[in-house]
DNA sequence: ACAAAAGTGTTCCAAGTACACCCATGT
DNA sequence: ACATGGGTGTACTTGGAACACTTTTGT
């Protein structure tokens, strides 16, 4: 990897500006799951995912909403951009992150060509963020249809998201299209209508996948939860992410390797007190990328 | 996602170079299995996972072998200038292929600041490409070492990667560190020596990991396979890979789903004649990112 | 005959599924 | 008392692991 002296010598010589270069940008999904409270005193809260948006303040899609983001400073490292957006746009330092995707479609942007690497992040309730809002996530899938032919299969659906804010709720409709042939498989989402900002909604739905994929075997929700949880919340969690209930027993057996008991239990709870874990992490969870 | 007169009028106003863009790469990491002959007429080849580079014609590594890759082409989508890219210095146009990861530290190139968004390519045999060489891929571990403290645990390994071509052998050495603490995985990639051009062996590496890792969970091992293949070929591919033996009969229970039989069978190889396979691609198999 | 691959059958064990049941608490 | 969550036990099912065994071919 060092250079010789002839090399260093083109160095000098080359110019830099001799193409023309896209933008690029860092563009981060940001979720936490919220307590909801049920207004009785016996029952827990419910867990609900949420994507935090921020309000755009100038075009393209002014005042409209978007993911966090910004382009890239060429002094630093793609993290280190991403983690100085977050912290100016948003105020916040402690969440687990991970690069999801980059996009980079000619028409992504009205302004110029502009790719977009794509991070998701995690937080727990106690961070707070400035300038923007949660939104509720609820989707929906439809449609579903697959035709089989003899070199593979296309199967298509249709997928509703719904973002619910305080005062705003953003319908979003995606068309997502899986190719599979001989020699190659192909995934497109076409993005019907949305009430996000660019391509955004797009980017949110892959962290959404992601995110599903990767509960199953990984400990990636351990990054939605507080250091100190009961396995119900636990469960909660799972449930409100994979969008399907679990069967409590089981659920016990199961996670019992992701996590360790304190010597904890709630209490003032209108049942019995539970114990109290923490994330137990080792490397047979592994989250390798 | 329509635009409102006023946000046109500013499109128009705005300026694309206020502010300074890094140079944008697609980067190509090129796998295939080649069959190795035993010189026994009983015996059946052996399966080599290959990885084709090229060497470079200028500097910076001139004479360094490389992946495949190109800047991107402001007018093309990224896939679209992987396609022309890979057509271009390699003429090849049949493969499987997905987006692998986004470099981008400061460093990565002794020119100026370069993002490299990378691909992985499978190809089949039948494929033949110009302009570079393959070259077999020798991967060991070696030191691993896991310390625990009680927010997690740090686990760092030592990797020698070593790609044998024709005349050349390349050897590569990299320390992976995986750090795990209450609100982070942190994963370091860092080169210890390298023999070719760039932080490519970085990006091999990562391929190879997702390869491994993709094996397990989808039908990915078919874009490295001939259209029509017997289950001992199979299994043979996924034992290279994986770099560990399976159990015969366990085995074709388990991808049984896999396949659809066909009614060829294989002759004159002083054995039993087998029975050919094609893949059968149905959704189980998700393939889904 | 025999070496090699092709292919089947069987036993054992681990892990997931479904469900019944009891415990502890605050109001 | 009772609603709610906390927590255990058990019978059943599924699928992987290990290994023994038979079949078929070209030389």
């Amino acid at each position: 990897m060092q250079l010789s002296n002839s090399e260093q010598e083109f160095l000098e010589l080359y110019s830099d500006s001799e193409y023309e270069k896209p933008s690029v940008t860092v563009d981060a999904v940001l979720f936490r799951l919220k307590d909801i409270d049920t207004g009785n005193y016996r029952k827990l809260p419910q867990k609900k995912l949420q994507v935090f948006l921020v309000k755009r303040k100038f075009p393209p899609f002014k005042n409209q909403y978007a993911v966090v983001g910004t382009f890239i400073d060429l002094k630093n490292d793609i993290e280190t951009s991403l983690k100085l957006c977050v912290k100016n746009k948003v105020n916040a330092q402690n969440y687990y992150y991970e690069q999801l995707y980059t996009f980079g479609e000619k028409q992504r942007d009205p302004r110029t060509r502009v790719i977009s690497i794509s991070y998701m992040l995690l937080f727990n309730q106690k961070e707070n963020l400035e300038n923007g809002e949660w939104f509720n996530i609820d989707l929906r899938e439809d449609n579903h249809q697959l035709t089989e032919n003899d070199a593979g299969y296309v199967f298509t659906k249709d997928i509703h998201l719904t973002l619910t804010g305080e005062t705003e709720k953003l319908e979003n409709h995606l068309k997502i299209t899986i190719e599979k042939t001989n020699s190659n498989t192909n995934k497109k989402i076409e993005i019907v209508s949305s009430n996000i900002a660019f391509d955004h909604i797009n980017i949110i739905y892959h962290a959404l996948d992601r995110l599903k994929n990767k509960l199953e075997y990984t400990d990636i929700i351990f990054g939605l939860l507080n250091e100190k949880f009961t396995l119900t919340e636990l469960k909660y969690s799972y449930e409100e992410i994979l969008g399907e209930k679990l069967l409590d027993a089981n659920f016990r057996r199961k996670t019992a390797h992701l996590v360790l008991p304190l010597n904890e239990f709630t209490k003032e709870a209108g049942h019995r007190p539970s114990q109290l874990f923490k994330a137990n992490y080792n490397l047979k969870n592994k989250d390798i990328d």
